[in-house]
DNA sequence: GTCTATATACTGATAGAC
DNA sequence: GTCTATCAGTATATAGAC
């Protein structure tokens, strides 16, 4: 069914232009890149990424796809984690499991907090481009923490609900996708990349916003 | 001095050019969008911009400084204005100080909502590209908010101000800059253009957690 | 799978007529 | 002030040798 050798060393340039695309996408955006920067930095001919991904643009969603499984995957194990007890989960619980798997930055899977900047600069830059993309691998999950929010907050209607998840994506993504910008303005005070430091602030000031009254 | 019929006529391109390029990189980004496309939907001649803005990044900056500065007037009016009493401004009215006017789209400054979309989007595609032209005009006023909330909110760290300070902005430049995410979201249940519902919604949440302990 | 060479189109910017 | 024409550079993508 499969070489155990060669195939593993083989696709060693597809690995290289996923890694080189995610690192340049995320400083320069889609368009502040062109493939033979992206394969220059990887270190390989620029005729591959037609080989491996049809274009640019398939290159594209292939870095996003590589990353966005594995988010939701994990955003979803903690929440059901977090569910289990007899009250089911608190609204810090529900906010962390949607937060520390996007600002994470653990051994396995490295520029986790790359990719939400990744995403802070696309959702930003070209509105059709992923649509579809951020249709399945986003709106979906989004949903079900709309939802868990709901359950631990029944006071509130659906609209405050949706307002304050809007809120709440704001935070995640400038904190993400613009460490830089907070550190500086700090003085190195503050460090944004401390996946800890960022949760411990981050949690509590949005629950308090989610858990105000009914507007 | 000024010829009162000529000159006011005679820079219409000028405008046009401001206009079309404002709406042009807050839909699209610098880098998305050609000078050819801005001198189309413009009406005018390409060659116009080098003429009157020196190149694509001169026409940039001059967008950029057209509302930077009314903006930050703005600001800083509505800051003092809520500063007179006896007790100085409380955290709502700061908050609203720094929020309405980027938020608003009033008669007068048509597009300033736009601006801030405009904003978000650069703030991420290019951080060197308007890192002079932010440092005076967006640090610098900044620095002025940050000394305002630290008045309100005297039980807090420099720390904590930053940090919050930081998922303020989030929050501002989310709701600007990607309104139509929430609007399809909550299927036009919550309406992002409509200022006065955003302001009732965003100050709250943002004030209940810039008032929590220091962390 | 990886390379060179290249087709084709578009980019920002400019020279110079009017 | 506004235009045409165009330069030199770069973009994505592909054809075809190896």
């Amino acid at each position: 069914m499969h070489d155990t050798t060669a195939p593993l060393a083989a696709d060693g340039s597809k690995q290289k232009l996923l890694a080189s695309a995610e690192r340049l996408f995320a400083e320069r955006g889609f368009n502040g890149v062109s493939v033979r920067d992206i394969a220059s930095v990887a270190g390989v001919n620029s005729a591959l990424v037609a080989y491996y991904f049809g274009n640019k643009r398939g290159l594209l969603t292939a870095v996003y796809l590589r990353h966005c499984q594995p988010l939701n995957q994990e955003r979803l194990r903690l929440l059901r984690e977090f569910s289990r007890g007899e009250r089911g989960a608190t609204l810090e619980q529900v906010l962390e499991a949607f937060l520390r798997p996007a600002l994470a930055v653990s051994p396995g899977n490295e520029g986790r907090s790359e990719f939400t900047r990744l995403r802070a600069i696309l959702s930003g830059e070209n509105s059709e481009l992923l649509e579809e993309v951020i249709e399945e691998h986003f709106d979906r999950p989004s949903r079900l923490f709309v939802e868990a929010f709901a359950r631990c907050l029944p006071h509130l209607s659906h609209e405050d609900i949706l307002w304050r998840f809007h809120f709440l994506l704001g935070t995640l993504y400038h904190t993400g996708g613009h460490a830089q910008r907070l550190a500086a303005l700090s003085g190195g005070q503050c460090d944004p990349a401390n996946t800890e430091a960022c949760l411990r602030q981050l949690i509590p000031f949005l629950a308090a916003g989610f858990r105000l009254p009914s507007i």
